[in-house]
RNA sequence: GUGGGUGUAGCUCAGCUGGUAGAGCGCUGCGUUGUGGUCGCAGAUGUCGCGGGUUCGAGUCCCGUCACUCACCCCA
């Protein structure tokens, strides 16, 4: 048994995520994004640099390290994605060209409790823009695209939602309204999901210090969201003005107008998305699976205004992360994703006779040469056997070699006569095939 | 880190107030002597998580421990 948190991925499950992969890489390459790899690990200084000694970092050691040589430099594998990115635009400034877009897809560690989508080490894929002193807007629209289409990609998954916020739209409506404390009402907001709006509301009077006529002005904001941009009346029809309110709601307007025409995933506004207290600064962005609410955010990131500064030049940037490893796992757990077959082969070469490998092994090089995985039998048993070895692979098609060769489909039982030299399996059976199977009964 | 739940065959689980360990699925073989799936027949597999205690006797009761799991926290 895997260690708890380490997810292991068995053939068929790892097709489906490979297959999420290169889609997600073509996207982002489409838009013209960079491949980048961080290392694994950081030292800790880096990692906690934003004083985030809330995340659990697990550290790095030699189990036989020397007593003595103690080399005071500790190392963490890092948690996410961002903060070693942050740290390589301070170290390359000098040789990037500004806007730095790049994607960067790998594993990350945090040494938390897993549980059901929450894994301690997991892959993400993020993809950022970055820029010196100053980021224009439209590169939130980007991203909020560009993010939208890959996952509108991933024809295979439950339908997506990527739901968007602004941190200036509920900032300036707080402050509008007068709230002393606007960090600690968002905070009670982001709770929303999962305590009951009363709940929420006497929390506001309590903790915020709002009144109850306040409390229902941001518990009325947290119900606005719309696919398009109608939401800016209802949030004006609320009648609180603030300049920071009316920024954020041209931004996040911006974005959704910016999305439009995208199909396959919902983007939409919704105006209690917080995020926490997180260092994002404008634009934020959460993603939710039908069906699987309380997995809570596959897909979240957002505009970071300072993450990345040398005390003299501040590089602000904006960003997305998509938890592959929460979006894919708890649909293999649940049976709902999987792939046609367990191995990539869609030809089995049967063997007749032992003496006969070498023959076997030329027709399944004629065939591998035009692109199509090929395995020979391991063993001469009796053909039944060797059908059926085919059949539990999920391999689609068993030649059998002879004076004329024969393939056959072992789904439909028809059988041919077939030239290795020409034999072409139909396009949707030359690989693994990924699979949404709405609900097992 | 805090608080619940669960550990029995490869998988899903049953096993009552303690009395020598079970089902379904899967697996292997045969029917079907070189073309699978259906069907029939036969067969194999367990340190009952681990350690201790109570008892004539523990899968069952008690204590400890480990693992898994769920919720909180936080987040992808």
């Amino acid at each position: 048994m895997p260690i708890s948190g380490f997810p292991e991925v068995l053939p068929a499950q790892r097709f489906a995520e490979l297959a999420v992969l290169d889609r997600l890489r073509t996207t982002f390459e489409l838009h013209g994004f960079a491949p980048l790899e961080t290392p694994a690990v950081e030292s800790l200084d880096q990692l906690t640099r934003k004083g985030e000694i809330e995340k659990e970092v697990y550290v790095l050691r030699r189990l036989h390290a020397d007593a003595g040589d103690d080399g005071n430099v500790e190392l963490g594998l890092h948690f996410d994605l961002t903060v070693p990115f942050a740290r390589f635009v301070l170290e390359n400034a000098g040789r990037l060209e500004f806007p730095f877009r790049r994607y960067q897809i790998q594993k990350v560690w945090r040494g938390e409790r897993p549980q059901q989508g929450r894994y301690r080490e997991f892959t993400q894929a993020d993809i950022d823009v970055i820029a010196r002193d100053t980021l224009p807007f439209h590169h939130d629209v980007e991203v909020a695209r560009v993010m939208a289409e890959a996952l509108s990609t991933l024809d295979f998954l439950p339908p997506l939602r990527l739901q968007v916020n602004n941190r200036k739209l509920i900032q300036g409506f707080y402050t509008g309204l007068g709230a002393p404390d606007v960090a600690a009402v968002m905070r009670e907001i982001d709770k929303l999901d999962k305590v009951p709006a009363e709940v929420v509301h006497r929390a506001l009077i309590g903790t915020a210090g709002l009144t109850s006529e306040q409390a229902d002005q941001c518990l009325a904001l947290a119900q606005v969201s719309s696919a398009d941009t109608s939401f800016v009346p209802a949030v004006e029809a609320l009648g609180v003005k603030h300049e920071l309110l009316a920024e954020g709601l041209a931004e996040l307007a911006a974005v959704i107008e910016g999305c439009a025409g995208i199909t396959g995933v919902t983007v939409e506004a919704d105006l209690r998305i917080a995020r926490g207290l997180d260092y994002y600064t404008g634009t934020v962005f959460e993603t939710r699976m039908q069906g699987y609410e309380s997995l809570g955010s596959v897909c979240s990131g957002g505009r970071y205004d300072s993450l990345a500064s040398d005390g003299k030049v501040t590089y602000p940037g904006v960003g997305i992360s998509l938890g592959v490893t929460r979006l894919l796992m708890p649909l293999f757990q649940r049976g709902e994703l999987s792939t046609s077959r367990s191995v990539p082969s869609a030809v089995l070469v049967a063997l007749p006779n032992e003496d006969d490998r070498a023959a076997c092994d030329a027709i399944a090089q004629q065939l591998r040469a035009r692109g199509i995985a090929t395995e020979v039998a391991a063993t001469p048993q009796k053909f039944g056997k060797q059908i059926r070895y085919a059949e539990r692979r999920g391999i689609p098609f068993v030649w059998f070699p002879g004076d004329t060769h024969e393939v056959k489909d072992i789904r439909s039982g028809d059988q041919a006569v077939a030239d290795p030299a020409v034999w072409t399996p139909p396009t949707e059976d030359l690989h693994p095939q990924v699979v949404f199977t709405e609900d097992i009964p």
